[in-house]
DNA sequence: CTACATGCAAATAATTTGCATTAGC
DNA sequence: GCTAATGCAAATTATTTGCATGTAG
């Protein structure tokens, strides 16, 4: 589990500390693969026997996200929802109008449009999100 | 004034009515170029003499998506920003980490793009956000 | 006239925070 | 042991909603 030493050496350069909850957090987040809301991944926490309240939940998703070890996918009327990254590669997203269905693509020639936009600009391009709405294959009509 | 005239007939189309507040909220819109957030649009019209309480504001925000006069653009941690959409053609954002400027640019090639995608995953885009985000000009260090 | 819209204040709901207690290092 | 983290419940904050009253068509 590479991520859990990259948590670590991120918390131990910060003089924070590894403790159950966090470790209870990052595991469960890296437990399964796909997008989730805060709310979603407590309650797995809870009924995977381990503990870490809402609050803890919420900071430890603050700490991941700082450290790169997990991404804000995007924000809906509702709240946030986020993704795992290490052992995903970066990609981009569609999102379904009718089901809200999630699909992630990559696509190299937007990587290079990224550049050349920003150059354009003087822009310093860190990151990019693409997300595309529309309708997915089910919901076609 | 076409913004108008595009709201009176969404709105007659729907039974709904072309009040004073809708109106005083759309003309304050198109009042100005940038983006903005509810509570600024909000403070703008009670400094213009005109009158309409912020759930007005925000009930009419929600019209003027819905009829393609606005689009909301991100959503930050506070909450969402808008920017109003006729008399301007498409594009998309580049946002400063550092100062929170948002720049708009539009890209040929990124429009290519999208259609390609969406062809190749079997999704029907009807539309797309690129968000870049970075150092801007003046926070490039 | 008769829906529909308004303003207000109360309700929501996601997230954050203060604080007393607990636990890494 | 010292400092940071936890859980809880209360606080925050953007947005929504119920309701009595006003008004556009």
């Amino acid at each position: 589990m590479m991520e859990n030493i990259i948590f670590r050496n991120f918390l131990g350069g910060k003089g924070l500390k590894l403790t159950k909850e966090r470790t209870a957090v990052l595991s469960e987040v890296y437990s399964f693969h796909g997008h989730f809301e805060p709310e979603y991944l407590y309650s797995r926490i809870k009924g995977s026997g381990s503990k870490a309240s809402r609050a803890s939940v919420y900071r430890t998703l603050s700490l991941l996200v700082e450290c790169g070890l997990v991404k804000r996918v995007t924000r809906t009327d509702k709240g946030n929802i986020y993704e795992h990254t290490y052992g995903h590669s970066h990609h981009d997203h569609m999102i379904c109008d009718i089901c809200g269905e999630i699909i992630e693509f990559f696509s190299e020639k937007l990587e290079k449009l990224q550049d050349e936009i920003c150059e354009k600009n003087s822009f310093i391009g860190s990151s990019h999100a693409l997300e595309i709405r529309g309708r997915c294959k089910k919901c076609r009509m």
